[in-house]
DNA sequence: TCGACTTTGTGCATAGCTTCACAAAGGCAC
DNA sequence: GTGCCTTTGTGAAGCTATGCACAAAGTCGA
């Protein structure tokens, strides 16, 4: 669950605003590289997979970056929406648990290219400590908080078993850190002024169950349950 | 005209809720494990991470199973709630593309323990056509469609780069898949009827670094203060 | 049986999000 | 400049989600 923190009055952008920030920052990079210099916002929403409406409030809340009759300069909306989400400056991240999704996580070319760097790759297997990934060598869990102090880690990456979760969590946050994305599938307890977002992937698949099982039952409203509320 | 009247027993669930069931699950089978006969909605709530009203009118909506005074049978919870998520029949799974983000959910435990069962993993690669991985020979990408129909595949996962989403897509919903779960960073076009779920590591860093840097700057104050800084 | 106590289920107010629809603003041709 | 065209930015309306607060419904001991 995420923790909501208190924001600016005028500028506080909504929670759903930002989640979809990188949404458009993807599609905005993809037309620089074809070397499309403007953009409508129905065009953008379109690669989006937004409605242009939506879009546009959306953009509203960063500022009147657009031109009326033109549309949006693209390499300028990329500087913009950049800089609202603090892409512009180098984050130090650390991943704890090297495991399978360790790996995937050290590997993954989307970081890097978006100002993510990783500073440190964590596991309390000594099977694992000392193995090159990603040009990193891994370091023992008992390293985690001076690896945070002396690298400036600022956002730690969960990928340890449940059981190990919480434990590393707490450490981490003592350790100073306020950012954690954690991937294993326990309900982090931490206190107010640390940012948690979860990423669980058998949670992704059992609502794509529900909306199959739906599909399968012919219809939304089973016959044997239909409501009295409901009105011809 | 049918209209729809939100009231107990009527299938029409929010999504809000549907997204936070398997949170529900997830903490009564700990309850379960531990002996745990009855609960109240305070403390699954707590377990759960969400407030007690809202996993109350959450749970309504699927019935009222509750007993006043008492509280939730952790057992028959746990059915209603897998019922209502289908997980209480098998569903087929097919993973495309194993890289390392394939087989971390290959490998991963969540799966099997909730009715998703691997029936087949996929690539384009011959170098990784063979491999056996998590008990399954990986097939040819070009056995896709065979796969589905053979096994009854009726959800996907795609795990490929960016660029071969979009085709396998394609190809499964000719084949009949309407349920994807996409890890690939792109927008996939889908028609009318074909359900996508997306899971973006990049996404969820992008809006951890967007509080971090407001906590950074200081908070709400300091926000006032940016919108003119940099011209272009 | 009764009364004290616990906990659910939900009406209601509020907050937040989405979408529509259009005036305002800019570009462009002449 | 003037008029026309395109597209933004946003007020307002409608919809969905949240959380409070409490009546209703149950348990349990005496």
């Amino acid at each position: 669950m995420i923790r909501r923190i208190p924001q600016a009055r005028d500028r506080g952008i909504p929670d759903a605003t930002v989640a979809r920030l990188p949404l458009y920052l993807r599609a905005l990079n993809g037309m620089a590289e074809r070397g499309t210099a403007t953009v409508s916002s129905e065009d953008l929403a379109l690669a989006a997979g937004v409605n242009s409406a939506k879009l546009r409030k959306d953009l509203s809340h960063l500022g009147s970056y657009g031109t009326r009759g033109v549309g949006y300069d693209v390499q300028y909306l990329i500087y913009q929406i950049s800089r609202e989400l603090g892409l512009t400056q180098d984050w130090a991240v650390a991943i704890v648990g090297v495991g399978n999704l360790g790996r995937a996580l050290a590997n993954y070319g989307g970081f890097a290219s978006r100002g993510f760097r990783i500073a440190g790759l964590l596991d309390a297997d000594p099977h694992v400590v000392g193995d090159r990934i990603a040009g990193l060598v891994v370091e023992h869990a008992d390293e985690l908080e001076s690896v945070i102090k002396k690298r400036g880690v600022s956002i730690v990456v969960i990928a340890t078993p449940a059981t190990a979760a919480q434990q590393v969590c707490d450490r981490v946050i003592a350790a100073g850190v306020t950012s954690i994305l954690n991937f294993a599938p326990v309900v982090l307890a931490v206190p107010d002024g640390v940012d948690v977002r979860k990423v669980d992937l058998s949670i992704e698949l059992q609502i794509l169950a529900f909306h199959e099982q739906r599909k399968a039952n012919g219809g939304p409203i089973m016959a044997e349950e239909w409501p009295d509320g409901v009105v011809m």
